[in-house]
DNA sequence: AACTTCGGTATTGCAGGTAAATTATTGCAA
DNA sequence: TTGCAATAATTTACCTGCAATACCGAAGTT
């Protein structure tokens, strides 16, 4: 393993190249969630015409990143407060589930693995101590680990291709909250105790309770908003994403 | 509620004709998992160029419903036992948690139609008693408004959109068993009851293992298909799907 | 006989162009 | 000045045509 010739090259397509581009925009915010996307100024951006686009933009369609309106135009889908604690709701029984099955189905190394994940990131925390965040590519290798150790490939694909795109989206950290990383990091280690102990039920509900604490984040938002009549988040609708 | 104008029509364009059409065949079996869509014949079959047709592939695509290889063709998904069991166990964190958030969230009205419904169920069953089988649109009628009830929006459409229509493309029926069908509607009646009783844990726990059962059926397969040295499940490559 | 090579055929991939729809603008009237 | 209407401009929707790639069968080689 591990040589030059094992991994099978697939062809891309322009389509694939393109759909790809536009995701990796929409992620890094280069696109804005509810901004309009121009097909004759993305074709010319992206170098293409607008066949390829269109199809590529059909895809992401399919996937919920991009939303259509039949002879109006694309936006990136824009997630409100509602949609957000949603997609957490379900994010929490999936990844609950997903924890439990890693529990059983992780080998060991893997495990002692994750174990010096966690020691390596308790370190760079406490160079950065007061920032008191937890860095969100850390956070993801966390948790795309476990999610993988699942042994369901499914599951796996429906968190770390489609859920977590969403949610990274809205770079919802709820790590920037004054405590909140020591927190965050404690529980990733009972998450890691309860791997290590081989207990599915616990490792379920460790997980669980880890992902319930960002969502009621996302439901203190929520009740703030409808007490303070906030403005419901207009997502930006002039602005045109260009991706240059 | 029901008035003919409430319904928001939406412009149609060609592209979400084909890929209702599509999916629709799909589902209906019309087109077999694993075959393979030619584009010009498919094109000529609905009466359209190949632009809008290749756009509702790709949606389709995004959707997991068709797998395209770059320069070679299209084709509808096919399962393998093992997806079929991995997407069963999705299906069984998400639709249990879906009954819980029903039991809290469903107004009485709709558990009473539950409830009607299921009455009405057992009538047609006794009907045609021995042909023993839970008609497959009824089941489906059941858990989709258990799914809607729970008041998580997108929680329902990742069930009824997505994971319904991939098992519905496999019609596996477990019910096709021979005590199948009494005990799928017993167990249906413990749902609703626990619902009524406003107990989400008892809801959860009720639909979990109603559809554990479902699973159980896909593993037993899955084992003696391991066992037997069966042939793993080809799926036949070489026919072209065609729509008339 | 089996395997490889080479050419023809069919299919997919991509680009541009035309028609239809929506949005913006301008002019007119109240 | 405001509201409406007609028109112009922009954008999307769809179709056709051409290039590139893969598939299939025949001929040739080992």
């Amino acid at each position: 393993m591990g040589g030059l010739l094992d991994n099978k090259v697939q062809a891309q397509s322009l389509v694939d190249v393109v759909a790809e581009r536009i995701e990796a925009a929409i992620i890094s915010g280069q696109l804005e969630p509810g901004s309009r996307l121009s097909e004759q100024a993305l074709a010319t951006s992206l170098g293409v015409s607008r066949g390829p686009l269109r199809e590529a933009i059909r895809r992401l369609e399919g996937r919920k990143l991009l939303e259509r309106t039949p002879n109006i135009g694309v936006r990136v889908a824009a997630l409100s407060l509602r949609d957000l604690n949603e997609i957490l709701q379900v994010r929490e029984a999936l990844e609950g589930m997903a924890c439990g099955l890693a529990a059983l189905n992780m080998s060991d190394a893997e495990i002692a693995e994750l174990r010096r994940l966690l020691d390596n990131h308790e370190k760079q925390r406490s160079v950065q101590e007061n920032k008191g965040y937890y860095q969100e590519s850390k956070d993801f290798d966390f948790h795309f680990r476990i999610v993988a150790g699942s042994g369901n490939e499914r599951l796996a694909r429906m968190l770390t291709g489609d859920l977590y795109y969403l949610l990274r989206v809205y770079r919802y950290k709820s790590s920037t909250k004054p405590g909140r990383a020591m927190e965050a990091l404690q529980e990733h280690r009972d998450i890691a105790a309860a791997l290590e102990r081989r207990d599915p039920q616990a490792a379920e509900q460790a997980m669980r309770e880890h992902l319930r604490h960002a969502r009621r984040y996302v439901e203190e938002q929520i009740a703030a908003e409808t007490t303070n009549g906030h403005p419901p988040a207009t997502p930006r609708k002039g602005r045109v994403g260009r991706l240059d």
